[in-house]
DNA sequence: CGTGTAAGGAATTCTGACACG
DNA sequence: CGTGTAAGGAATTCTGACACG
């Protein structure tokens, strides 16, 4: 992967909060507010101003729908802790298949 | 296209001078001056504050390169506006084509 | 021509706090 | 709990200009 692949860029922490309010349509104290609760983790640049990614920005919006439905913020961190870690035991049984296949084989 | 699609988001205009400084290695006043060159066009905030996409700061790097080589800014504009030109003509050829292609056939 | 810099002002962002409910 | 707001300060950005070469 090149370091300007797509993907990257949509991970790169580049967007400062107003912009993101822009986005979004969120206040930023909204914003703000959904990094202390730990559902958002923009960086910070060396003096302190933090800096969202689209990535972010997607994550936001998504909040954003939930928070309309009522969802709290805690539920909505619980639920996303449990989709990535099914997520993580998914990719190591994948892993896993892969060793089996490998010595079944005998290529080694 | 989704308006989240890659490629949109590439082209969005959302970081601001600072980030792009540290994202190129130029310094502002190189970029403002670019502006000025007409190499580069970033769009404006309500209040005036420059904004950037991801294909702006690719647009700069390679201008970085050129002028490394000592190309003049005159230059670089020349070269891309012939290029731009070259890639218009080609659009309007492949449209021609179609159309030709779409009465030959006789399906209307 | 291309870039650095000091100048003064305007807009942005930050944190901690008080408020409401 | 989630969000608005006023407060004071720090960091960012803007423009027009002078400088050098």
């Amino acid at each position: 992967m090149k370091p300007e692949d797509s993907a990257s860029i949509k991970e790169k922490k580049v967007i400062s909060i107003g912009t993101v309010r822009e986005l979004t349509g969120l206040s930023e104290r909204q914003i703000r507010y959904y990094e202390e609760r730990k559902l958002i983790f923009p960086a910070r640049s060396g003096s302190g101003i933090r800096k969202y990614s689209f990535s972010d920005v997607e994550r936001l919006m998504e909040i954003a729908n939930q928070m309309e439905e009522g969802v709290q913020t805690h539920e909505i961190r619980r639920e996303w802790k449990k989709k990535e870690k099914a997520n993580e035991d998914w990719k190591k049984q994948m892993l896993k298949g892969q060793i089996q296949a490998h010595f079944k084989n005998n290529k080694q």
